[in-house]
DNA sequence: TTGATCGATTTTTTT
DNA sequence: AATCGATCAA
């Protein structure tokens, strides 16, 4: 044996430990590659080990290589692991997001589509609230016609990869008598003014880019000569059409997903995208990942059975040879608290011989895990709450980086309105109201306006010298932005502008944790080396990351699950109409229930040893009690998988002495279980759609049915809620 | 312009 | 239940 042979073996020694497939999705470096990946199957595995195979055999140069993946913490986890596996050769590479690679290619061509380099990215608060302005200008009745619907209508198109003039007739809403089209053009316009960009945006205007230059998208081609996409299945139009863009230069792109755990359609994510794979890469290879390494197999085989139910799935048998391990505990629950209860004694127990970190409780909505921290909190343990209320989404920290985002950008107008009067300096709608006018008659920015409006008489001269020394004081702080740091720049910005001074004065309850926020975003400051930087961190992570090491208990959505594992899963609240959540059922159908089954799916495969489905007959939502019925997927798992119980054992008759319940409730526990086929949304044959009559209100159409409440929108009186009692349903 | 009060609305998931 | 927004008095 010669020493080259040596050499090889040793360098590719990361080989030996990859299955048959994992090794060809690895190998097979040229050309297009699809690569079908089971859940817990070695997805990561495969991605990170195939970008070490093309550094270490000199296909690519860092540098020349893309790596796409479709959230922060996947992209993380994929960095960490190619660092571990080829140390420093990572630093070239572009690893990010859809989002995250977009603004780097953007910052590099902003004027050829309209931007400057420092343009600002706006997020979903933000751009709600510039739509609510245009709605107002416009004479159009915001109460009627809300902004939060707009936006997702504009977002919709934006995530198809559609422009205003590209939109097709006949998905033009009736938002506002068909204004939609108008209103997104006057949106981009104006975000074009600002110097702006949102989400939709850094997707939309790589498209144009790469459309309009030619030698541009011919330089990026030729840069990047592999490319990999992680969760291909959650990619949207705009996305898909993105990735065409840049890989029909070399032809090597290597995609990895699971149609299985295409959790985003809500988003505009298509599973199509997958589907199509080999129409949109002729010749492309499709290797199938089926050999499970996660989970035990009544995990295994109840999570299949579960979403054997879907129907337009690719289809594939995962497999173990692990051994059997415990069947999934399934258990009855009084209400949300006694769950909660229950759930956390079992952690105790699993925590006397396992790791916390081990331990994870999955959720359908973010607002659930309050339940379990209460409870968490009193019996004190550790827990975190994954992608909860997010740092960067805190008033205090959002005021203060409005400051930075005005200081790096000036024509952030979205930013500048949203400090003018924060902390208070008397200038209020009035004032805001004329400089808005005068910049909308000028075409200029709002903070140009406001320079502009001290030389007219349009507002009191009290507001004109507070006005005034505001901006006198911007001017100065952005004099000192480029040779200052940016952490004194913010503790400069704070103090001068009396914020900091504004919640000393605070004396609520929550005012000295605001003021630690600030103390901690100044420290995370130090890690940026300029202004710029920062702001795209804040606005595509906004997650701060810390807690890490320190053993706790995880809790979080599905959705945030997905791509970790734990030993121990709890599953609670499974229950119709939360989960399968029933506002998404009411949207998509039976979209939208596969949907929920993937994601049920995706649950249940993050387990490596146990899982918990726990579901409570009771529950309080909006401040009212709800009786509700198990989930349907309780009934789609195999029995010869599960093993129910009641852990019903606080049942008493005080229950219904401590707790104002006027109403009948007829408990029988094994009746309800039983009987889960029938779901009780359906009385006196109204349905959503349905015309009713109103004494008082006149006709309406029903869209909205939660028990007896209903809520219904009147030809003349707009959105109400109304019990069906009171309504005579009208049939023609 | 500000602060208080009342009423409406909320809870799906994320870049 | 808790938050947000509109409305109104000071």
């Amino acid at each position: 044996m010669d020493k080259t042979s040596i050499i090889n073996r040793d360098k590719n020694k990361y080989l030996h430990s990859l299955n048959e497939e994992q090794r060809q999705a690895v190998c097979s470096v040229d050309g297009p590659v699809l690569v079908l990946a089971g859940a817990g199957t070695g997805k990561t595995k495969v991605l990170v080990s195939r970008i070490c195979h093309l550094l270490n055999n000199n296909h690519a140069k860092p540098w020349e290589i893309l790596a796409v993946t479709f959230t922060n913490k996947a992209s993380k986890e994929m960095n960490n692991r190619v660092s571990n596996l080829v140390g420093q050769a990572v630093e070239g590479i572009w690893l990010g997001t859809f989002h995250s690679i977009g603004v780097k290619i953007l910052r590099s061509n902003a004027e050829l589509i309209g931007l400057k380099n420092n343009f600002t990215i706006i997020d979903t608060d933000d751009q709600t609230r510039v739509l609510k302005q245009l709605i107002k200008s416009n004479n159009i009745d915001d109460k009627r016609w809300p902004a939060r619907s707009l936006s997702y209508i504009i977002n919709k198109w934006k995530d198809m990869g559609l422009l205003p003039d590209e939109v097709p007739p006949e998905s033009i809403s009736n938002f506002a008598q068909g204004k939609s089209i108008d209103l997104y053009k006057d949106y981009n316009s104006l975000l074009k003014v600002q110097n702006a960009a949102d989400f939709g945006d850094l997707i939309l205007h790589c498209i144009s880019l790469f459309k309009n230059n030619p030698d541009v998208l011919r330089d990026y081609q030729k840069k990047f000569k592999y490319i990999l996409v992680d969760e291909y299945q959650d990619t949207n139009q705009a996305q898909h059409k993105w990735l065409k863009f840049l890989a029909m230069g070399s032809k090597n792109v290597c995609c990895v997903g699971d149609d299985d755990q295409s959790i985003y359609g809500w988003r505009g994510a298509e599973v199509g995208n997958i589907l199509s794979f080999e129409r949109d890469f002729p010749g492309a290879k499709i290797i199938r990942l089926e050999k499970n390494y996660r989970s035990q197999p009544h995990i295994l085989k109840a999570a299949s059975e579960l979403i054997k139910n879907n129907k337009g799935r690719l289809g594939k048998t995962l497999w173990t040879d692990q051994e059997n391990g415990d069947p999934i505990i399934i258990s009855s629950h009084l209400d949300g608290s006694e769950e909660a209860r229950s759930v956390v004694e079992n952690c105790e127990i699993i925590s006397k011989n396992n790791n916390l970190n081990e331990i994870a409780i999955l959720v359908r909505a973010g607002y659930q895990t309050r339940e379990f921290e209460d409870r968490f909190l009193t019996v004190n343990i550790p827990y975190r709450v994954i992608g909860g209320p997010r740092f960067y989404e805190r008033r205090e920290i959002r005021d203060a980086i409005a400051y930075l985002r005005v200081i790096s950008q000036p024509n952030d107008g979205i930013a500048f309105e949203r400090i003018i009067n924060v902390p208070k300096r008397g200038l209020g709608q009035t004032t805001i109201k004329s400089i808005y006018e005068l910049s909308k008659k000028n075409n200029e920015s709002l903070i140009t306006s406001a320079q502009n409006i001290l030389l007219t008489e349009m507002i009191r001269p009290q507001a004109k010298s507070s006005l005034g020394k505001l901006l006198e004081n911007f001017n100065r702080w952005i004099s000192l932005r480029d040779q200052t740091n940016v952490r004194e720049l913010l503790e400069i910005v704070l103090d001068e502008s009396g914020y900091t001074d504004m919640w000393q004065k605070d004396k609520s309850i929550e005012a000295p944790g605001r003021l630690d926020n600030l103390m901690e975003l100044a420290d995370t400051l130090e890690n940026f080396e300029n202004l710029t930087d920062f702001l795209d961190h804040v606005s595509l992570v906004m997650e701060n990351e810390k807690n890490e090491s320190s053993q706790m208990i995880n809790i979080m959505t599905l959705h945030a699950a997905k791509g970790l594992e734990f030993d121990h899963i709890f599953l609670p609240g499974w229950e119709e109409g939360l989960f399968p959540n029933q506002r998404s059922l009411d949207e998509n159908g039976t979209l939208a229930l596969e949907e929920e089954r993937r994601l049920g799916h995706v649950g249940i495969t993050r387990a490596r040893r146990t899982v918990r489905i726990s579901f409570a007959h009771s529950r309080r939502s909006f401040g009212e009690w709800q009786n509700s019925i198990p989930s349907r997927f309780i009934d789609e798992l195999p029995d010869e998988n599960i093993s129910f119980i009641e852990d019903n054992k606080n049942f008493d008759n005080n229950f219904f002495q401590d707790n104002d319940f006027n109403q009948d409730i007829n408990f029988d526990f094994d009746q309800s279980y039983q009987s889960t086929k029938k779901i009780p949304h359906i009385m006196k044959n109204i349905f959503i759609g349905s015309k009713i009559n109103h004494d008082k209100y006149g006709i309406g159409y029903v869209i909205k049915i939660n028990y007896e409440k209903l809520d219904i929108i009147f030809e003349d009186h707009g959105k109400k809620t109304i019990i069906s009692d009171y309504v005579e349903i009208i049939n023609d």
